[in-house]
DNA sequence: CCTCAGCTGTGAATCGAGTAACAGTGTGAT
DNA sequence: ATCACACTGTTACTCGATTCACAGCTGAGG
């Protein structure tokens, strides 16, 4: 398995094997998750086949194991660590989601530009000034930089978080960031998603009438 | 043209394009837009291939007919409606971002179910409740749907909009939607792209040392 | 006016993700 | 205990997307 495409279902499937578990199931067939994940059940059986796993016949995948495994591969043995920089309304909702969603993903450290927001804790975390940012990062590394300001400001972030050794960057801006090869930016736009989908609905709707 | 992965580039062609004719440049090469597309040259032109576009050796495309022919595939010929349903940090966020940012996609309408948050005005937005949407949409029709509700609400949401005649979603919350096939999803799934980005640095980590 | 460097436009080759198909097998029914 | 079914694991194939490669051309420079 190396295939971001494939990743990214692994994801899901975890996601849909922990929902069933807690439902009170205990086996899943690869139809079953090829219907949660939207993908075939071929695609499914694929992607599993090169773990440790066991699916038997007439039961399917037996969801304990399922989990356990995906885990394994997903999250890292040490809980890791981000940062969001910038806590506008972008940035508090994502400190907000993460404290009450503790997991191998930890939001340790938040940044902001503005004085007046700095200080303060915020949803389980100290705002600190971006002044701040390089002795805070030597102090406690992260994983992870969570880009929550303004599109101006943002490649010139990327690039001194990328000097403090950051190679991830969750991009919420509509920026493109020009970055070295050895990062990796997945960026949430969506002013682009939300023009893709009004094309698309334009499409289906011309299709359909001739 | 009729591939998701080929629209996107286009949105993203279009954007630069833009960006450079901000710059004041009036021709682009495949291989620059290539560059800032994080594309290949062939591909470019590729996908400008099937538009009435003439690009000159030594020229490269011009910029101003490559700005209006990507507008005219990529944008309707009316301004399109968007409603948002929850107006919480991101609501609140997309509402000030579109309030700056006029286009041919307009933030019409807002809901919210919380009585607390509904009647005022936000951002150019009245707020209304979400008891008011299938009077509100019959009355003013809208193209997409953000959903930016809790997770727990998204389906549920979702099935009345489309019952309503929605067909494109920009679906916020980490829920998957299960829709029919003639709707559109378009899912920003942060907890998801986090994983996936920590992932991805590990296994570069790991493939550089060994 | 002629040359030629370097680009575009496009058919052919390549690549890789996704799909189909089927042999092998564990499980529940009898 | 045996059977037959329904599902898994895996290989071969399909198909669309991307890249290659090159013919055709255009405009700058001499």
């Amino acid at each position: 398995m190396t295939s971001e495409r494939t990743l990214e279902r692994l994801i899901l499937y975890r996601r849909h094997a922990r929902e069933l578990l807690a439902d009170g199931q205990t086996h899943v067939f690869s139809h079953q998750l090829a219907q949660l994940a939207h993908c075939t059940a071929s695609q499914v059986r694929r992607d599993l086949m090169s773990f440790e796993l066991e699916g038997s016949p007439r039961r399917g995948y037996a969801l304990t194991a399922l989990e356990r495994e995906l885990t394994t591969v997903l999250d890292a043995p040490e809980p890791e660590r981000m940062a969001v920089i910038g806590v506008g309304q972008i940035g508090r909702a994502l400190l907000h989601y993460y404290e009450d969603h503790p997991g191998p993903l930890t939001m340790a450290l938040a940044f902001d530009r503005d004085s007046r927001k700095t200080g303060r804790e915020l949803h389980g975390c100290t705002v600190r000034h971006v002044d701040e940012l390089e002795a805070a990062l030597e102090a406690d590394p992260i994983q992870v930089a969570i880009l929550a300001l303004p599109e101006q400001a943002a490649q010139a972030m990327a690039d001194r978080l990328w000097a403090l050794g950051v190679r991830s960057f969750l991009n919420f801006t509509p920026a493109r960031l020009r970055m070295p090869t050895d990062a990796f930016v997945e960026s949430i736009d969506f002013t682009s998603a939300l023009v893709k989908l009004a094309w698309l609905a334009r499409a289906s709707h011309r299709s359909r009438h001739e």
